[in-house]
DNA sequence: AATTTCTTGTTAAAATAATATCAATACAAT
DNA sequence: ATTGTATTGATATTATTTTAACAAGAAATT
């Protein structure tokens, strides 16, 4: 369970795919699998796979291979899924709002407590559930609940300072999507940069280099 | 301008970056830059990025380092920005409508034609300046206009048939949002898996892994 | 109970990626 | 023009990541 050096982000970055297959395994009813079989369903090697599983200290079993119910739970507990970590939504606009209304915070691994804007209109309306309030108060919110993260979604331009500030009132890791990539790594705090328009280009550039 | 050897799929991922903060200097009026800068700048290695833009032939001047303007066209052709791609959108549930009303789609490479589903009190509705047509036509409209890309926005469940019929009808690469993996490589057809959840879930990892 | 078949965890090897080094050369300054 | 400075592209080195190999041990079979 405990990790021997320090993991790896390639590692790292693997695992929310480990944990959806898991998932996916459970709710097939399956439970067992070998490292060979999820490596044919996921498109990797058998070997990569033991060794990822192994830098947390292996889970399976000789000659059985893994049970699928505690797999299932020792991913999620790898990736915190069950810390009870909270966090708010900062900027509800078009993005924060798609987000509010759509997607499943609690899925991975965050209880949404509420979201924020600076906009007076939006004060006091619902979003999936979230309540806007407003920017005025986010200082004393923080002050009072300590969210773990924030959820990015303010438009570009003062983001850096914003973050700085957030990370000095307590914010511990950043879901950015304000389009300006964040580096906090200095101060220890992570940040995900999200840039969904990043894998369009990608996909853009490989269709033409097809053939 | 013409690579040696199988540029790696750890550089072509770091060519959007690439791109979005070359197109930040130019907006903000700077003319040249050296790769030391840029590294300082994006938080990478100078010998990284020369070794990068060197995959695709040298495009600096010793001594002087690379102008922007032509750094930009470069990673744009080399993206395929300017190949004049096009694409459907299939699946005009939430999240296709958020992308819809939202999501730059020509910045990224594509011209979006229009969207399609089977939800017969969409047709004809329009959604950011797309129109959403019946999934009856669907096939038809494959064989007259030949989009290059289809961005799924349909329910998993059926997602590999679908996206197996469009790349029988043509269709060369797929912008894949309904949350099962597809894996199309094996016909030669990139596809990127879209999970925003990932990385959420990487940032709930990180923070448990502070200190 | 003995034997065979699986499958892991670990160690070793190979492949890949990142970084450092440096000659070549362009620009800038004098 | 000459000298000094800056910076690339290429090569060499180092580090990291992935893959392969295999002994150890569990389960299934006879």
């Amino acid at each position: 369970m405990e990790r021997k050096h320090e993991v790896s982000k390639a590692v790292i970055q693997r695992l929310p795919r480990y944990y959806r297959n898991i998932c996916e395994l459970k709710a097939e009813g399956v439970q067992r699998i070998s490292s060979r079989a999820l490596a044919e369903r996921m498109g990797l090697t058998a070997s990569q796979i033991r060794q990822d599983f192994n830098c947390f200290g292996g889970f399976g079993q000789q000659g059985y291979g893994y049970n699928v119910e505690k797999l299932k739970d020792e991913l999620g507990t790898i990736l915190g899924l069950d810390a009870g970590r909270t966090a708010i939504l900062l900027g509800a606009g078009n993005l924060g709002r798609a987000l509010l209304n759509n997607f499943d915070f609690s899925a991975s691994g965050f209880r949404l407590l509420c979201a924020f804007d600076a906009n007076p209109e939006l004060t006091g309306k619902s979003f999936g559930g979230y309540e806007v309030r407003s920017s005025d108060t986010l200082d004393a919110f923080l002050a009072e609940h300590k969210p773990d993260a924030v959820v990015l979604t303010i438009p570009r331009g003062n983001a850096p300072e914003i973050a700085r500030d957030l990370v000095e009132h307590g914010v511990r890791g950043l879901w950015n999507f304000t389009g300006e990539d964040l580096h906090l790594e200095g101060l220890g705090i992570p940040v995900e940069n999200v840039h969904l328009s990043d894998s369009m280009m990608t996909l853009c550039h490989l269709i033409g280099a097809q053939h």
